[in-house]
DNA sequence: TCCTTTACGAGACAGTCTGTCTCGTATAGG
DNA sequence: CCTATACGAGACAGACTGTCTCGTAAAGGA
């Protein structure tokens, strides 16, 4: 289990020895990754350039993150916190809901990192690993979730293939985004739903 | 419309001046970026690595392709070739026939380069335009095909939104292919089917 | 045959980024 | 005071990009 931000020396227990981290230097360059994100994209995103533009050295980004993947990444789930799936009673309102933070996720830094995230997954397995646990497995847990509840209700068929099913809500936001060939909106949201239900039910 | 190749000097009709291009070059080139694409991924292309292994000039390279996701996406399509979708009078054979070259092209030199070619869209519109022409909408074209001759006769029911129905067929396979989290397989085609009969009757 | 045009190989060049390292200095606990 | 670690500054080697300049080669046209 690689963790996105590297640990400290006094990696276990123990409190830690010598001078410790400045949390501003955390905060700062996390602005600053965020910051050029948005305005210029995932390549303008380089450790010489988050440096420069936070005002920090070079070593002390390196102290804390192993590379420029995993520090994006770690800015990324700073910025979308765990979503709590509610639970309506109802499994459409229950997936709009669910395949909702996909849409907003993806209206966010999220977006411009996502391309440039997954190519760099490509070459690292141990990044892939972490961006899959901590960006999808909770997004798709919710809509699990909603779903047994559904079929436990008798709401909906079981049978079905519930990895594919998860696949189907979440793969054409993602689809759209890193291929830019129509709109990632709420119509996408609603039509999405709407199929699944009629292959759940 | 932006070719992935540049166009030849005597750009239009005229018969080219000077010394003629050596298609050597470029079937020697090609070779080497699928080779390096399948060894060493998409990262390990370069331009000047792939002159070394072809032993050729990079002059000669940036003489006939831009920069280096136009030479992979170049290479790419050169593989893929045009699959012309069967008619065979069934919906469900057709669908099977048209997602298979998904599953078929994301198992070849498609499946290394996708995720680095991906992130060079997100930084050059004039390219992603240029991948999805002729990467997406060919295969898309059959698929859409077959459905309009199934709603013709009568086999689907009409009103769906063909795009959104597009992109559930297509999408799965990459962002499996992307994000690494599952198997893109025969029982993927064929379960991504079953869904888009269920929905489509 | 000469001239013009383009192709080719070789390499120079400036610019950028990465990741590691070494200073000198600062700040915590024991 | 000692030790451990953090910090800023910068050096460093290695790699790649994209452009440019040579000298040379190979076409067609006059």
């Amino acid at each position: 289990m690689t963790p996105l931000k590297s640990r400290l020396p006094g990696s276990g227990r123990r409190p830690p020895r010598g001078r410790p981290r400045n949390e501003d230097i955390d905060r700062a360059v996390v602005a600053a990754v965020l910051e050029v994100l948005r305005t210029r994209g995932y390549r303008a995103v380089t450790m010489v350039g988050i440096a420069r533009k936070a005002k920090r050295a070079r070593a002390s980004i390196y102290r804390r993150w192993p590379s420029k993947p995993y520090l994006v990444a770690d800015c990324l789930v700073s910025t979308m916190g765990a979503r709590p799936a509610p639970d309506t009673g109802d499994l459409r309102s229950d997936l709009l809901a669910a395949v909702g933070t996909f849409q907003r996720a993806l209206s966010g830094p999220l977006r411009q990192a996502l391309p440039g995230l997954v190519a760099d997954m490509a070459h690292d397995p141990k990044l892939a690993q972490a961006v899959r646990r901590q960006v999808l497995v909770p997004r798709r847990q919710s809509m699990r979730a909603a779903l047994e509840r559904a079929r436990a209700r008798g709401e909906a068929r079981g049978g079905a293939d519930i990895e594919l099913l998860l696949d189907l809500l979440a793969a054409p936001f993602y689809f759209r985004t890193l291929f830019g060939h129509a709109r990632v909106d709420r119509r996408l949201t609603r039509g999405v739903v709407e199929l699944a239900l009629k292959i759940v039910r």
